[in-house]
Parts: structure tokens; sequence; C-alpha cells
DNA sequence: ATGGCAGCCGTGGGCTGA
């Protein structure tokens, strides 16, 4: 089974960037986040028409998350939540599903803005939560994958310029921590257990020609349980669909599992 | 040192993202 993440940054502007990857990729799940519509405005029947179903929740502007699934893959409808279990948010940046038997859990992790901003503390708050959930859901279900932007960059080597960046959002030794509390639950950065290319990122400013110079970050993750990572054969970050007309600033993550 | 691009809302330019 092939699952990927895509943070699509509004998917009505990136619906058919969606749809064409969707039939390069071959993938049997995909997570998004950054819908930045409301539910009514989900094009379900144009994913359907595509041959995948879909899940969501969705707000105006800002946030919302889905997962797409491919016809032919069992889901336990009943398995779907959304958001965490427990912690009070109007910002929808969670929805999970339990999809041919493995937890997919799509996750649109807090930006932060800058360390010590009350966007920052929130980060924090919701990490803390994600994580005492998932201390239970990997309980409940020892097959899960956590996907999705995760506005962390876990080590130097996923930062272009690590001197630049030091300290800053999205690389500070806080949010490093609560990616190590995460990968503590049992979790495998997918990714990390392949061969990879230097320098590969998974999000590019759009600004000052980062995508041509390369100066990216690695945020975006596939995280899997001790079950699930000793069946996975691959794990790819797909540059392609970054090189296409007003693309998503992010690249879509895909491992191979089962 | 700063802003630079993109999307949203909604018609100005501010907010947010990463």
């Amino acid at each position: 089974m092939k699952i990927a993440t895509w943070n699509v940054n509004s998917l009505k502007v990136r619906q058919q960037h969606v749809l064409d990857w969707l039939q390069l990729s071959q993938a049997d799940v995909l997570c998004l986040q950054e819908l930045k519509l409301t539910d009514d405005k989900f094009p379900r029947t144009d994913f359907e028409a595509a041959g995948y179903k879909s899940w969501f929740a969705g707000q105006k502007t800002y946030n919302g998350v889905g997962i797409l699934v491919r016809d032919g893959v069992s889901v336990d409808e009943g398995s779907v939540v959304r958001n965490i279990p427990g912690f009070d948010d109007p910002q929808q940046r969670v929805i999970a599903a339990t999809i041919n038997g493995v937890r997919i859990v799509s996750a649109y992790f807090p930006n932060g803005q800058a360390v010590g901003s009350e966007k920052f503390a929130y980060k924090m708050r919701w990490l803390d939560a994600l994580h005492d959930w998932l201390i239970d859901e990997i309980k409940a279900h020892p097959k899960l994958a956590l996907l999705g932007d995760y506005n962390i960059a876990p080590e130097d080597r996923d930062v272009h310029d690590p001197k630049a960046w030091e300290g800053q959002n999205l690389v500070s030794p806080e949010e490093r921590a609560q990616f190590v509390r995460l990968v503590g639950l049992g979790l495998t950065d997918s990714f990390r257990q392949f061969e990879q290319p230097e320098k590969l990122f998974t999000w590019w400013d759009y600004r000052m020609l980062a995508f041509r110079r390369n100066a990216g970050l690695r945020i975006d993750h596939i995280l899997l349980s001790a079950e699930l990572a000793a069946t996975c054969s691959a794990c790819e970050v797909d540059k392609v669909p970054r090189k296409w007309e007003q693309p998503s600033d992010h690249a879509p993550v895909i491992a191979t599992i089962g």
C-alpha cells in the first residue's frame, strides 16, 4: 500500500494538481493539509470520479485536512475521528481513519510563527495534546502512520542553511524535542529508514527563487509505528509537482508499506 | 537589516504561512 502526504496550500487552487499527482503516483492513500476551504466546498465528487473517496475536516480561509482513499481499499467508516479528542480547538488540523487495517492520521501541525510568540505557545500545547492522544492511539492501533506537515525540521541535515536557521521557528530545540518525543512513542521517520540524496527537502519558500536554489526544509514527514516500519520498503519525496505551474510550496512524500 | 511570494477575504491592504 502506498501512503502519501501533501500540503496543497489551498485545495481550490491545487485540485487539478492533486488529481494529476494521484494518476502519477498511484497512491492508495493521500493525506492533504491546508485545504483552506469549508466542507461544503470540498470537491468530493471530482475525486470520486477519479476513483477516490474522501474524508475531510475543513474551515474557512485557514487549515483544513483530508484523506483520499483509492476505491477498493477498505475504510472503517465508523473509525473516522476529527481533531485531537479532548483538545478543544476551532482550528481543523487532524483527521484520522482506519484504512486497510492501518490507523492513518493526517495532521497539519501549527506553524508557530516565532519562538516565544503566542502562536508558538499554541504549537507546544497542540504538540503536547497530540503526543498524549497518540499514546492511547498506538496502543489501540499497533499499525499506525502519522503523516503530515509537521512544521518541524528534525535535524540540521533537514535544513538548507542550518547556521542561518539556528534557533529559529521550525528548527528550535523545543520543537525538535517534541519531534523526538513523538519518535519516543515507538515511531520511525520512514524517510530515514532508507538512503536518501543529500539536501532533499519538502518545502521551499515562494520567495527568493528558493526552489531553484534548493533553499528548503524537510518539514513534511511520515512516521510509522514499529509494526508498520518493519514492512516499509520505500519512502520518497516527489519534487516534480513543485515544478508545475502555480505549485504548492510543499512537495508530496510517499511511503510504501505492507 | 528588510522584503521578497502566494492565498484568503473582498476591493484596501492586512493576516498568515514557513
